[in-house]
RNA sequence: GGGCGUAUAGCUCAGUUGGCUAGAGCGCACCCCUGAUAAGGGUGAGGUCCUGUGUUCGAAUCACAGUACGCCCA
């Protein structure tokens, strides 16, 4: 040991603390965690809170499968700041995750594992490796959200491959059939000729293939404009790459906005000239290339002008109509567009505008069926392209064939082309018994954050057409439909749905594939239409968004018992178009209102440049490995700093800035802690508040301030104003201010003096509402702090409410007196940074100040400013009346105290202790 | 191509009904301290308020037209 040099640094009360300055979250939050499981803290606060105003946060299930990525934790981080905050604000705001576990890319997986054994494979086993998969991500899911330190319900929660959430499922389909919303239609979808079956998108694979392309006359017969100056017979000519499509023609789509011409033309090889209509921007190059000559314009119109005028067929005994459609385009073709409803996707929207027909007279093996013209039944339709066209040759309508090369669309597993197809499907009307109407009046009821929310909602529900629920795939909840095998008609009724509703409730929906139609049907259930009573099953299974869409049913209105309707939906924005709306409808159309009273969304993560998240661009952040290097409370406090109401920018630099802006609040409570060391068993109610000192009164003042933005931004959900608030108070008003400037007090004064206690009262207030104010936020932090400091030994943070502000410490005028103060303290710290650049001192303490000042001589603030500058001494003189005041710096001519550090007149008058000040011989001495 | 949204210092955000040389914190640079020490303090430098046009005595703020980016459609 080496000999004791200050030996007075013994006699200070230097701060003492266990509570590490570093976090080392990734050990600590486990550790927090697995207490916080132990004391089974969701439920302690559930039982804390039981009795008070519910407000439920229903969380939108995310697809089980994969690891969570940024926006999910985005999203749940989110959704858990808002329940802990109501929590804190002392509703009772339990939450319940849930997860999506049916669908497609869950199939898609094990049946790409199975590889060539997935044909053989049984639909109840594919079931059963889907069941498996869904689970594996589940829990993965759960174990990555709750080591963000996510508060819920982990270990009960909503799935909805559940028998229970199957049967909420059913029983809103029920209600919805019930009232007659849904229907059965035809619907063009893609389908594989070869594997005879439906396809969804992501099966589809996109090559390029060449097809034929033909311009095709087709003969108008009336409601032509004036404008076209045509006299005698005219054409419209379209253009298609799918012949095949066209025995299920029934109109040509114009763009209203596209100009058309009507043209005369010599067709190439002579022959009587033809009147014909195309788009005016592509009329010189069609028909060069189809060799015609003698072309004269004969005059124009614009696309709108042509709406409803009629043609007919090329070759079959039938009418078809001129309609409008946006798709329309000039790049190639004829500007005029051959429609089937049946066999396009487009075209069955228009078709579904303009109530066309939906004709598809194809059958499962792709061959033309009764329905075609005779001379093509039987055919494969790729094969009948060629007898279509040379028909049309034949007739005289074929204006040019070519063969193309394009993208066509491909089996991804048997790689064959696949066609359009137009099969029955389930439809729910969404202008049966008004329900867009009373959808639209809901969404007025609602609250959106942000407000725009609604005007986006609004004009994707006003315009969406009819809602197909039908899918033709393993994976999900079946549409328990029966098949009379006497007359083929579809059972599907309030009844039959109610009966197999509960079914599923006690055996799962695996009981609709698994066991024969004969032991699940209703008893009793006789076709309505043929009397018979036998049937088959069909094999639909409903879309994933009428499952989850469903979930204010089989989560908020029964087994979770959360109550209805919710108090807040919590998204990212693109789920106005997905879950929020598929909410709505299914909950209007069974309950005639919303099921939530508040929507929040949140934008999307990008990188630091705005631009999307991806692999590919190297500008992914992996969640599990930021959580794993930073810490949860690292990337919360990152996800609290933005503004989520727009896109979330987000890039390794700044997650380490958020782990410095971390480490400051961590030192801020560091600091706090370690001159609370010896408070814990001193009782505040000794403390007179109004026997604080001023800058006390003051620092109390500013804390209610805090305290107050910070409720409000909680209740507003502006998480970023909670974060930027606390954080500038703990950087400005305690770091480099009322923290610096306590340390005499607190280091140099008598241990348990009045003064020293004084200062404690306050660092405990703030510690306490800091503490609380940061617990939705870093919740592990928090909670290590609080342990440190337990008032009234609390078993969490968690259970805690929101500090409130104190009245008695706001006092308007003594702010405004302190703000000056603080500016006439910035001029005296510029002096001093003079003073430190020409080597006259170091720090603050080795300074004297003199202020030049009229009106500040008749006051006494020498030694308050003294105190707030940390300077030696401040002397205040007399100056020109009304002048600013001057200010003058110089190193003090007194000695230094050993102990304390400032310099003093009364250094030395101690013969005991020559080294010291008055102050600090009168600490030791007692 | 359409609907909705966003654009202020390197970063995160302020900027009320158009009005002082556009603010804060962080970061950065330089300096100080060594009794919050893998801490703490001070000073300072950073902005074509996305671009253009217009309205106005005056525009980050209002209008129009663009650009970029995101979400959802097509």
């Amino acid at each position: 040991m080496k000999s004791e040099t200050k030996p007075y640094k013994e006699t200070l009360n230097l701060p003492v603390t266990r509570f590490e300055m570093k976090a080392n979250l990734t050990e600590r939050e486990p550790r927090m965690q697995e207490r916080w499981r132990e004391q089974d803290l969701y439920k302690q606060l559930r039982a804390a809170r039981a009795g008070q105003s519910r407000k439920v946060l229903h969380d939108g299930p995310p697809y089980a499968n994969g690891e969570i990525h940024m926006g999910t934790l985005l999203n749940k981080v989110l959704k858990d700041m808002v329940a802990r905050s109501l929590s804190m604000f002392g509703h009772d705001s339990p939450y319940v995750p849930g997860w999506d576990c049916h669908g497609l890319p869950i199939e898609h997986k094990v049946v790409k594992d199975l590889g060539a054994r997935a044909a053989h494979t049984s639909h109840a086993d594919i079931r059963s490796l889907c069941r498996v998969e869904a689970m594996k991500w589940v829990d993965v899911q759960r174990s990555q959200f709750m080591r963000l330190g996510v508060l819920g319900d982990w270990f009960n929660p909503y799935l909805t491959l559940d028998p229970r959430y199957e049967a909420g499922i059913i029983d809103v389909l029920a209600q919805l059939v019930a009232e007659g919303y849904v229907e059965r239609q035809l619907k063009p979808i893609h389908w594989c000729l070869s594997d005879r079956t439906a396809l969804a998108e992501a099966e589809l694979e996109y090559q390029e293939s060449t097809t034929p392309s033909i311009f095709v006359n087709m003969l108008v017969k009336r409601g032509l404009p004036e404008s076209l100056g045509v006299d005698g017979a005219v054409h419209a000519m379209i253009w298609t790459t799918t012949p095949w499509t066209l025995p299920a023609n029934v109109a040509i789509a114009a763009h209203p906005d596209i100009e058309y011409a009507a043209v005369r033309y010599t067709p190439a090889g002579g022959g009587e000239p033809v009147q014909t209509i195309l788009a005016v921007d592509l009329a010189a190059k069609v028909l060069a290339r189809a060799g015609a000559t003698d072309i004269v314009e004969l005059g124009r119109c614009r696309g709108r002008a042509l709406e409803h005028a009629v043609y007919s067929h090329p070759f079959l005994e039938r009418e078809g109509r001129f309609v409008l459609a946006n798709y329309v385009s000039v790049e190639d073709g004829t500007g005029l567009v051959h429609t089937a409803p049946g066999h396009g996707s487009e075209d069955f929207q228009t078709g579904m505008a303009y109530q066309l027909p939906v004709l598809s007279p194809v059958d499962e093996s792709g061959r033309f069926t009764a329905e075609a013209p005779e001379w093509i039944q039987g055919q494969q339709v790729f094969a009948a392209n060629k007898p279509i066209v040379e028909h049309i040759r034949a007739s005289g309508h074929l204006v040019l064939e070519a063969p193309l090369s394009h993208s066509y669309p491909h089996c991804w597993r048997c790689k064959k082309p696949v066609i359009f197809r137009a099969t029955e499907q389930w439809f729910i009307r969404v202008d049966h018994n008004r329900l867009r109407e009373r959808t639209l009046e809901a969404i007025a009821q609602v609250r959106w954050i942000p407000e725009w929310g609604r005007t986006r909602i609004e004009s994707m529900v006003s315009l969406r057409p009819d809602w197909c629920i039908s899918r033709q795939r393993a994976w999900g909840v079946p549409i328990p439909a029966l098949k009379c095998t006497g007359c083929g008609e579809q059972v599907l009724t309030a009844e039959t749905l109610r009966h197999f509703r509960d079914l599923f409730r006690k055996e799962g929906s695996d009981s609709w594939f698994n066991r024969p139609a004969a032991e699940i049907v209703p008893d009793g259930l006789a076709c309505p239409r043929c009397g018979k009573t036998e049937f088959e099953k069909e094999g639909d299974i409903l879309d994933v968004w009428f499952e989850s869409g469903a979930s204010h049913r089989g989560v908020l209105a029964s087994e979770f018992n959360l109550g209805y309707p919710a108090f807040m939906y919590l998204e990212g924005s693109d789920q106005h178009r997905g879950w929020f709306q598929s909410s709505i409808l299914t909950a209007v159309g069974s309950t005639g209102r919303a099921p939530f009273e508040t929507v929040l969304t949140h934008g999307f993560v990008v990188d630091d440049q705005g631009r999307k998240m991806s692999k590919s661009l190297g500008n992914y952040i992996a969640a599990e490995q930021a959580t794993a290097k930073y810490g949860a409370d690292v990337l919360r406090l990152y996800v609290s700093s933005m503004d989520y109401s727009d896109d979330v920018g987000m890039s390794e630099r700044g997650v380490k800035e958020a782990s410095e802006s971390y480490r400051k609040i961590r030192n801020t409570f560091r600091y706090l802690l370690g001159n609370l060391e010896d408070y814990r068993d001193f009782d505040p109610a000794t403390v007179d508040p109004l026997t604080l000192r001023a800058i006390d009164l003051y620092m109390l003042g500013k804390l209610n301030e805090l305290v107050r933005d910070v409720r409000a931004a909680y209740e507003r959900f502006e998480f970023y104003k909670v974060y930027q608030r606390i954080y500038q108070f703990c950087s400005v008003d305690l770091s480099s201010f009322y923290l610096d400037v306590l340390k005499d007090r607190l280091y140099a004064e008598a241990r348990t003096g009045e003064k020293r206690r004084a200062a404690q009262f306050v660092l405990a207030r703030l510690h306490d509402a800091l503490a609380r104010m940061l617990a939705p936020i870093i919740p592990h932090t928090a909670e290590e702090v609080w342990d440190y400091n337990k008032p009234g030994g609390g078993a969490s943070v968690h259970l805690e409410l929101f500090p409130e502000a104190d009245p008695r410490f706001d006092d308007a005028a003594r702010n405004q007196r302190w703000a000056q103060l603080l500016e006439l303290r910035d001029k005296i710290l510029v002096e001093l940074e003079a003073l430190r650049k020409s080597k006259q001192i170091g720090s603050a303490q080795e300074a004297k100040v003199t202020i030049h000042s009229d009106r500040l001589a008749a006051t006494d603030l020498a030694g308050l400013l003294t105190e707030i500058c940390i300077v030696s001494e401040v002397e205040i003189q007399a100056g020109h009346a009304g002048a600013e005041p001057r200010i003058a710096a110089e190193r003090s001519a007194h000695a230094k105290c050993e102990r304390c550090w400032n310099h003093r007149a009364d250094v030395g008058q101690s013969a005991e202790h020559p080294t010291l000040c008055g102050r600090c011989v009168g600490v030791l001495v007692g």
